[in-house]
DNA sequence: CAAATAGTGTCTGTTAGACACTATATG
DNA sequence: CATATAGTGTCTAACAGACACTATTTG
């Protein structure tokens, strides 16, 4: 480093340009009784106070490292637990979705097993898991709307082409049940003998050995993925349409 | 709005809370002499004065409604032009990119013909057109490098499943022209039969009823994209890797 | 006509779609 | 055995890969 540019940074102040405020919102979805749900929260304080949000925050300068820090950190003070899938969706800023001050937001799609979180959740009265039809009906904080239909849209173009949705399961779950999500996702019904071959053919899961048994009917096999299988990238889609990914 | 929330907004003070540094870094490509090109500014201030980096910038609250308009400012302030392909590509922030403080850069990937900015670039010394091993050996500002690495790499995907490359050649262009341009990005040779029929299948070009000579041999058909072709994407990959995304 | 580049015909290989079939559980 | 759910066999359709062929230009 030249002289120059120590005595440039001993006097470089921050505070001297208008920046604007910067938050990380993460969203979180999970699979649960047959349908998508995400995590909303309900704002306790202003602005928007009582309307639901995402459960994000401020980037905090001393304690995260990262953005990927904040957003885990926001999601470990709202489930108690660390997603298995954590990646970044979008960044959304401009003038009027803050009414405080220009303001961007950088936001990230997360998936977590239900049952991971259940018990957390379970003790806090403003968090909760919501359905995507009944987010229509809820008052939503900001443009946050907006960015879980954005998050949910990219979530079905995965569906499409890789088996990320999986990290939305437990760690042990059936060909059924990731299946049925992909469907949820896909909103259309799913050949079984081409999900099964295109699984089986690209080798992502492992067998457990074991079954779970419906209380009817043959008991399916129990199956784990494997550490690289959420970076496999189909070389054909499923035919879910052609177009879109903004 | 309550009253609590106005009196809120009110007394509200942006400088109460330390937030980081918000900058936008566009990454320009363009397509020429058989080269893929980024567009690069020497930094006339520090921090890292001298060394090459994005044309990127703070973002203007005042001028600025949205990240993308901070991008489009910066690109025509360097090339003269808003060019016809701009997407968000990722958002980089982390405590130790910037000497001055916790920083945050929005970036963006855009397209441009490369004709469409030469002029203007000819008239200023400290921005110019950089080939990709050209970079390795050129000093880069912050982590430009990193962030010009992913965004070829993003570009080298859509040249899988799309026509996006297309942008960065001129509004007319031949088959021949463009399937270079993807052999480049995809560095590997494509069968001139399979990309012709896909693209053809797909209608995505207009033929303009022009053709171009390049001096001996059969001249080529020169056509247009259609205003939709951009957001089209190929339900079958060309075969490059069924991997990756980061 | 030779050389160079543009563009086509056509066969093969892979993989998703469709759908009927078999397998294994419960009651 | 009936019912329910899991899982397979196998034909077809769509489309990328390979590569030899024809077409149109210049000199």
């Amino acid at each position: 480093m030249t002289n120059d540019e120590q005595d440039y940074l001993e006097h470089y102040d921050k505070q001297a340009y208008d920046a604007p405020i910067v938050t990380v919102d993460p969203v979180l979805f999970t699979y649960h009784e047959e349908q998508l749900k995400v995590l909303l929260v309900q704002r306790s304080r202003p602005p928007d106070q009582q309307m639901w949000g995402l459960p994000g925050g401020f980037v905090d300068l001393k304690n995260d490292a990262t953005l990927e820090d904040t957003a885990l950190r926001k999601l470990r003070e709202k489930t108690g637990v660390v997603p298995p899938y954590l990646e970044q969706l979008q960044t959304f800023g401009n003038a009027w979705r803050d009414k405080r001050s220009w303001s961007v937001t950088v936001c990230y799609t997360a998936l977590i097993a239900h049952q991971e979180c259940a018990a957390h959740i379970a003790t806090v009265a403003d968090v909760r898991w919501v359905t995507l039809p009944e987010l229509a009906s809820l008052p939503l904080a900001f443009d946050h709307g907006t960015i879980i239909q954005q998050a949910r849209e990219r979530l079905r173009q995965k569906a499409l082409y890789s088996i990320v949705p999986a990290y939305a399961l437990p760690e042990k779950f059936t060909l059924p049940e990731l299946q049925q999500l992909h469907e949820v996702l896909l909103e259309m019904p799913l050949q079984k003998k081409s999900f099964r071959r295109r699984i089986e053919q690209a080798e992502l899961l492992e067998d457990t050995g074991e079954k779970r048994a419906e209380s009817s009917g043959r008991p399916a096999t129990l199956y784990r993925m494997k550490a690289e299988s959420g970076a496999y990238t189909f070389l054909r889609n499923l035919s879910g349409a052609g177009d879109a990914e903004a």
